[in-house]
RNA sequence: CGGGACGUAGCGCAGCCUGGUAGCGCACUUGCCUUGGGAGCAAGGGGUCGCCGGUUCAAGUCCGGCCGUCCCGACCA
């Protein structure tokens, strides 16, 4: 096929390549060009679009196959889930180490610094700066901040010899917030955005999915430093722009969602989501206007109508027997009641201390939501031991009426006329109970999960369901760190203020995982050719008799059409090489 | 951490129920052969059956403990 296409691809490839590998190849970043344009060309015909700048040519770095250590193989490990992960161990690009952390073959590594390189031009050109923080990280850092005990079992620690505490950087928010403020002093060093590259680690409760999710993996972090709110949401709006680009030039289907800002904190973030059906993350859009939301943080317009209706009507609550029920589908079905009249109630513990949320039972409470309201660093469902003790009765009995505990109600359960709910008592449930008449909550709010039937809460349009695979992550950070660790400068008047921050992170593993979730078919990965480790295969043919020799044609062939699936391939026979020389 | 499963050659697996000789495919080595789609023939190399203990004349197989890995739920790039 396309001989002739394919012969114009070597011509001007040849120049394509910079000089990564080969004897440059400590220099990264090399070969800057301008402007965007490669984008995603798929196969064939697509040389002109090529990487790599228009440095006068010759140079070319050519790979032998059988002297590279690219390990294909036809079966697969049987521990790999998903195709990310399958194919990049088929194609020889990654092996692992232990749980979550990976060799990285030298094909695996071109694409990483492919990736890589894509990224540092676009933060560059945003107006970055590059520096390098230590994966190693004191204890101290983290103390200032107060994520040494927020943080959790993520965080890695550690003592040296001499008994100093350290961590593993998950982050590097507090490192290099010690950095500026050790440097910045004045309104005249800002705005000042810095970003690495650098390697990650976190004690993933489970590590899966390959370089998905890994417990060791690289990561892009930039953090902007600015004057004031307006500089921040520039850099921030800069931030967005400069990630678009990125992942436009990767070839990737992706959509950036408004998201819940975890556990690194600040105001307001967008996630960017690749989309993918075997993406971890359920994001919403709607089909009418640009609102998109990871289901974490989508809003929930609260129903029309008023506070409890049906108050005259409704007599007094009656407690009836139900036996074993304990689940809303249960008792919905053994009361022949709808499931959006019974009043789920939810007992959480969190560092703010235990309150009762309620919800209809046609709906799944919202972590995070209910978090975010408590303004509490961590939340959980509550053991069975301490339902029992607060609520005196086992789970799949509790209520709101006469239980002492903080009430947190979700708009949903306001206009429950007459509802049923737990009788805070082991087999018994109420009827008839009344918001606002047999319990008041200390607040209605937006706590529960988005469904199906929403709408959108911008303009009411209807709501679209997507899975995606974070890549990135920006967000404004506000002054919690700069004011934790005191990083502050002197403005204009004089006058002492914090910096305004933010951060934002692209996985860049996890987006090279997330193109080959998108592009693959069922030979293997079908690389968007701005990530490809190769861009051309060479294979000889029918050369024996020239003193060359190579391989039966159909195992490179199928080698690189299949599971490495090289976006361009030159074949040479006598009968091109004749055809292409002149000569007979 | 809770729930489920699995550890036998580099990879994919069988053997275990019913204890007694370590087996298949791919990969690898050598020779021949082959050159436009993961060839063919022949001959080879490679395993303390995850680890420790127990039962037994005898354990890959039965029992106990530990370790590791993967999958399903709570975190995040």
């Amino acid at each position: 096929m396309r001989r002739q296409r394919a012969g114009r691809g070597q011509g001007s490839r040849r120049r394509s390549r910079g000089r990564q590998g080969g004897r440059a190849d400590l220099r990264p970043g090399r070969g800057r060009e301008e402007g965007e344009g490669e984008g995603h060309r798929g196969r064939g015909g697509a040389a002109r679009g090529a990487p790599g700048g228009q440095r006068n040519g010759e140079e070319r770095e050519l790979i032998r196959y059988s002297q590279y250590l690219m390990p294909t193989t036809k079966e697969t490990p049987s521990d790999a889930e998903v195709v990310s992960h399958r194919l990049m161990l088929r194609a020889g690009m990654i092996r692992k180490v232990a749980s979550g952390i990976y060799n990285y073959l030298p094909a695996g590594l071109r694409v990483l610094r492919k990736v890589e390189r894509i990224i540092r031009e676009e933060m560059d050109r945003a107006g970055a700066q590059e520096v390098l923080m230590p994966t190693v990280v004191p204890s101290e850092l983290w103390k200032e901040s107060g994520r040494w005990d927020a943080y959790g079992k993520e965080l890695l620690r550690f003592r040296d010899r001499a008994d100093r505490e350290f961590c593993l950087g998950p982050t590097h928010e507090e490192v290099i917030t010690d950095l500026v403020r050790r440097e910045v002093r004045s309104y005249r060093q800002l705005p000042l955005n810095l970003y690495q590259i650098q390697d990650k680690f976190r004690d993933e409760i489970r590590p899966r999915f390959g370089l998905m999710r890994g417990r060791e993996f690289f990561m892009k972090d930039a953090y902007s430093f600015d004057a004031d709110e307006e500089g921040a949401a520039e850099s921030y709006r800069k931030m967005y722009e400069a990630y678009c680009r990125i992942f436009r030039r990767m070839g990737l289907s992706f959509r950036a969602v408004e998201a819940d800002t975890g556990s690194i904190g600040g105001s307001s973030s967008h996630e960017f989501m690749v989309i993918a059906d075997s993406g971890e993350d359920a994001i919403v859009s709607c089909e009418a206007c640009s609102y998109a939301a990871n289901t974490e943080k989508a809003e929930c317009v609260p129903p029309a109508g008023a506070s409890p209706v049906g108050e005259k009507e409704a007599g007094l609550p009656r407690k009836v027997a139900t036996p074993g029920k304990r689940t809303i589908a249960e008792v919905s079905e053994f009361l022949g009641i709808d499931p959006s009249v019974l009043i789920k109630t939810l007992v959480f513990e969190s560092d703010k201390g235990d309150a009762a949320v309620l919800v209809s039972g046609r709906y799944e409470v919202n972590e995070a939501k209910v978090k975010n309201l408590l303004g509490a660093d961590w939340i959980r469902l509550a053991p069975e031991e301490r339902i029992l003790e607060l609520t005196g009765a086992p789970s799949g009995y509790a209520g709101p009426v006469g239980l002492k505990l903080r009430l947190l109600a979700d708009h949903s359960v306001r206009t429950i006329p007459a509802g049923a709910t737990g009788a805070n008592e082991k087999d018994a449930h109420l009827t008839d109970v009344v918001p606002g008449r047999d319990f008041s909550p200390e607040a209605y709010a937006d706590l529960r999960l988005v469904t199906e039937g929403d709408r959108c809460p911008r303009c009411g349009g209807g709501l679209r369901f997507s899975r995606g695979i974070e890549v990135g992550h920006v967000f404004r950070l506000g002054t919690k760190y700069s004011k934790a660790l005191s990083a502050s400068y002197l403005d204009a008047g004089g006058k002492e203020r914090p910096v305004v921050m933010g951060c934002y992170g692209i996985g860049v593993g996890r987006t090279a995982a997330a193109a080959i979730e998108q592009h693959n078919d069922a030979d293997g990965i079908v690389w968007p050719i701005s990530i490809a480790p190769f861009e051309v295969s060479v294979v000889p043919v029918n050369l024996k008799h020239e003193g060359i020799a190579g391989d039966f044609p159909g195992v490179p062939f199928a080698t690189f059409a299949r599971s490495l699936r090289i976006p361009l391939r030159r074949n040479l026979s006598l009968r091109s090489i004749r055809r292409e020389s002149g000569t007979a």
